[in-house]
DNA sequence: ATAAAATAGTTAAACCATCAACTATAATAG
DNA sequence: CTATTATAGTTGATGGTTTAACTATTTTAT
């Protein structure tokens, strides 16, 4: 159906990351419903850093997602009520909130694992590796050149 | 700040991706707001095709934008809300609306030219053309890869 | 020790995406 | 011609992002 040229030829470089990114999220979603799992790219991403850590701030969450604190909080009410994360106050800073994974949380991450393997093997399906380098380098340096000087 | 080891150090590809896009965006709304114009991204690449062809259906934009008719009708709900655009009924086929740009529609499109110009020279800087052919050949596979074999 | 500034988090509003259910019209098959 | 199916668009629900305004806690600077 769509071919790489007539891709690259219709769409300009915003549009295709736009694309790309939908398609990855939907597929990932798609996966993991395959396998029975209820859970969002997003949802996804926040449960990692947590799953390292053992327990994180909602700042922390943030930084390491590149997620607004307002995204931070609504992802979390949403993992809290299916139960998969809980708030615990800090102690020593008031103004703090560690979350922390449920044994619901935990089982689904190690659930999830292998969805995101599978997702990862059919996006890079077919692009050598130097690609993906230059690819990510690429992504990085946009990142930076957008990064914000005026904060 | 962050430089580029450390952010692919960090981050998988979706990460990188959803960042890079989550700053273009910004950056185009920002560019245009320093302009003096209030229009989201998704506004202005509904409002190209339009302009392109004259008017268009609702459907034919989201095939153009890669958008669901959903979106579809939202973006043209606020863009008729600000009297950007109008729907006008197909006289043919009584199922379609044709949109059309009003005058207002057609000044912004043209102020919003050299905004959209300038956030593409801020995205590419320091990237040579060779990587930004790599890098649209990269998305332009992921793409592919994950077309839906299910519809 | 206190006033000012910084930090962590929440809430509300506006916008976009996706899914599912729905209306209305057109095209097709029998 | 009529019954089925396909297409264009809308609506409602749910989830995520961004901005801005707000609360509640530190930190810091005087």
């Amino acid at each position: 159906m769509a071919d790489k040229e007539s891709l690259q030829f219709h769409m300009n470089l915003g549009m295709l990351i736009n694309s790309a990114h939908r398609a990855m999220t939907k597929r990932f979603v798609q996966n993991a419903h395959e396998s029975g799992l209820d859970i969002s790219l997003d949802q996804w991403m926040v449960l990692g850093p947590i799953w390292q850590r053992g327990d994180a701030s909602q700042k922390e969450l943030g930084d390491m997602c590149l997620k607004d604190k307002t995204s931070v909080t609504r992802i979390i009410d949403t993992l809290e009520k299916k139960n998969l994360v809980v708030r615990v106050p800090d102690q020593l800073d008031h103004r703090v909130n560690r979350v922390i994974l449920t044994n619901a949380g935990k089982q689904l991450f190690y659930d999830v694992l292998p969805v995101m393997e599978k997702t990862r093997e059919e996006v890079k399906k077919n692009i050598s590796d130097e690609d993906i380098e230059i690819f990510k380098n690429v992504l990085s340096s946009i990142i930076i050149n957008l990064e914000n000087e005026k904060g």
